[in-house]
DNA sequence: CTTGAACCTCTAGTCACTATAGAGAATACG
DNA sequence: CGTATTCTCTATAGTGACTAGAGGTTCAAG
């Protein structure tokens, strides 16, 4: 009925360092431990650990899923807040794309347009050289 | 004719730790100094600090702005190299493009069907809670 | 010549893990 | 029961690309 943490690992392909992480920094709650201090799972430690894997395979960071957890531990709360994450997030990720998508006709641009020959005539070198255009911020990825 | 790592800041929008952390790892060669071991630069270090800028601004990471910049050095080889990296930046921001497309799906979806109630209810939570599907790795932002 | 903004080096912190080391615990097999 | 293998434990350091701070020095304007 109770696990091991390399069980656990294996149930929600979450990595046993990364469990250990979780509980480190208050995501997980220490689980009981057996005689020799090995960490003990249960079900519902499986739940909770594959709430937080989706919620960061959406792009939440830590915070975010520390608050959306405590709202899933209190339901009779108004969930605005919940909903209120989820929006920011949305936005980000949208705000993001778009960035994305200039970023590609840009390189796609750099790449076409070079005609395959020395350095001193390459399309991308000379696209990075110019700097007469402005980009946002930096691109994270 | 020569000025500050401030005035160089200003110039090209970067900031002055972030000039010295170029320093630092070998982007940018160190400038002469005064006889008070200040740096002072000239307009071809903004040359090169703009285009490590551009390049940034693109999402290409500090290994590939190495690589472009001894091309840029070297004007006279082929610039294959050049077009291999920006082609690779490009397949990755189209790969990132995609899955963030996905990630906007689900997060509308999300924020769409709550009906603004409880956290009982509140589809953000059901939906970070149900693990049946699956995504590629997490999200980077 | 004085003032104060700008500069210097060095260290540590960010985020969300990931990797390693060295030691102890649990399990499978003979 | 012994031993070999696998698993787990803690603690620490490393990742990328900066950013922030402490504590001290130099430069340029007035
Ligand atoms: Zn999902
Ligand atoms: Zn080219
Ligand atoms: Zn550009
Ligand atoms: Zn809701």
């Amino acid at each position: 009925m109770d696990f091991s943490i390399g069980e656990l690992a294996r149930r929600t392909k979450v990595k046993v360092p990364t469990i250990r992480y979780y509980e480190q920094i208050g995501l997980l709650l220490p689980p009981p431990r057996t005689e020799g201090q090995q960490r003990r799972y249960d079900k519902n430690a499986i739940a909770r650990l594959a709430f937080i894997k989706h919620a960061r395979e959406l792009g939440f960071d830590i915070e975010a899923i520390r608050a959306l957890l405590s709202l899933q531990d209190n339901p009779d709360q108004s969930c605005s807040v919940a909903d209120r994450i989820a929006k920011a997030r949305l936005a980000e990720v949208e705000e993001r794309i778009v960035s994305l998508n200039a970023l590609r006709a840009e390189l796609r641009r750099m790449v076409e347009e070079c005609a395959s020959g020395r350095v001193a005539e390459c399309r991308v070198i000379e696209t990075l050289a110019d700097s007469s255009h402005g980009h946002g911020r930096l691109a994270e990825t």
